[in-house]
DNA sequence: CGGTGCCTTGATTTTCATCAACACCTGTGG
DNA sequence: CCACAGGTGTTGATGAAAATCAAGGCACCG
């Protein structure tokens, strides 16, 4: 296996400041991989063995009910740890993670947790402000659902995504990875017949673009606005 | 001020594995404070200064939206560190506590927290357990709201309580702190009256009691199979 | 060129919020 | 001691939002 460039980890938060020298070291530990679109990168109630880290592309992380229904809980972008309750004292996976568009990653064995924290300064830091902030997305998710009509949870949906990987394109800000109205009810609680409706009305009002699992967002203000965030 | 005693602190997980010495050194920089029913410890959006553990009664962290909302978020039991979101680099808390019991709480200012992740073994450790089973619990609210009728969540929600703060009586658990409908409305999503509704057909069906502001489970077995978890 | 996955749209039904009215308990102050 | 106010809880009637049921179309892949 090549050796892994040193510049892939150097400019990423949990390691910024760390030295050339110690970088190294935590990449020679580190197993990358390639996970196609669809991939699982673990599974919910798998023993939890590794953590990763994200260089490119875009993670899902999914809990099934027992009934079989599945909740999109959160979208990981490049440059963020994930699977990382291991990490917290937990034995399995909470939740599955895939690959929603091709992507790269890399892998540390879990016992090496504890190493990074006493050994790298900064790093348990780092990782308690990513975490922080997952948990501030959780509660304004649980707050959404809590209290926000379809539309607005569905506006809100599509900003997020818009916001955490939109490329700028000539029609406006396109979501950076592929999307099914499936996928949206999932993360927002509904159904696709609900997302599909409000999608094509919202076409029809030259809000969005849609082709097959990409959506474009065309006037992201007009979004904001349905998504209440005005008052 | 009387110094506090250390046999308060060295049974909970975050300070169990340190010396009399360091319990002693923490608790002398803690500003031990009692705060009445109803009382908020620190409300969202005021400058995260201090961070706490609850040593006796129960903490609730609400979130309000902006069209005025209450979304209960969480119960905080006793032993349990709270309001740590400053100490992942927020500088402002994203949420308010209030005592949903009279309640008794130290606290740290903030720039401490760095200290206790280098100084005291373990505390990192228990943090990030703490926090990833708070993180657990999120996304199992955000997959209940997301998937789940009215009546589980209420069921689920109730059980919840039963099995954090819940304290056998002769007519079964009863949840340790003070609820109206309109909480457990504020913590499932849902409205007082219809929280109403559904505690008074299972009062009729011998699954709960309920006074003002006090319900005992009576049948929990029950109330698992109506919140779903059965398959 | 058939099949599967993705998307759309209409009709019907269900769940739950909303509106409305009232009853009860507890503590307070006259 | 009593009246009464405010917080709490109940219950019925109505309506709206969104799920479910149903059917079909289109595009991409092998």
């Amino acid at each position: 296996m090549s050796k892994l460039d040193e510049s892939l980890l150097t400019g990423l938060p949990p390691f910024s400041r760390l030295s050339r020298g110690e970088v190294r070291e935590i990449l020679d530990q580190a197993t990358p991989r390639r996970y196609p679109e669809g991939a699982a990168v673990f599974r919910e109630g798998t023993p939890a063995e590794r953590f990763h880290l994200l260089l490119d592309g875009f993670i899902r992380v999914v809990r099934t009910t027992p009934e079989g229904e599945q909740v999109i809980a959160l979208h990981i972008p490049p440059g963020q740890l994930f699977g990382i309750a291991p990490a917290m004292g937990r034995d399995t996976y909470p939740a599955t993670a895939v690959a929603a568009a091709e992507s790269l990653a890399l892998g540390w064995p879990v016992r090496l947790w504890g190493d990074f924290n006493t050994r790298y300064d900064g790093f348990t830091t780092e990782t308690f402000r990513t975490i922080g902030a997952r948990l501030g997305e959780f509660q304004t998710r649980v707050t959404e659902l809590a209290t926000q009509a379809v539309e607005r949870r569905v506006a809100s949906a599509l900003l997020r995504m818009a916001n955490q990987s939109g490329r700028a394109t000539e029609a406006g800000i396109e979501i950076g990875f592929p999307v099914t109205r499936a996928d949206i009810a999932e993360m927002t609680g509904t159904t696709l017949h609900t997302v599909s409706r409000l999608l094509s009305a919202w076409e029809r009002e030259g809000i969005v673009q849609s082709a097959r699992r990409r959506i474009t967002v065309t006037a992201p203000h007009r979004l904001v606005v349905l998504s209440g965030a005005a008052t």
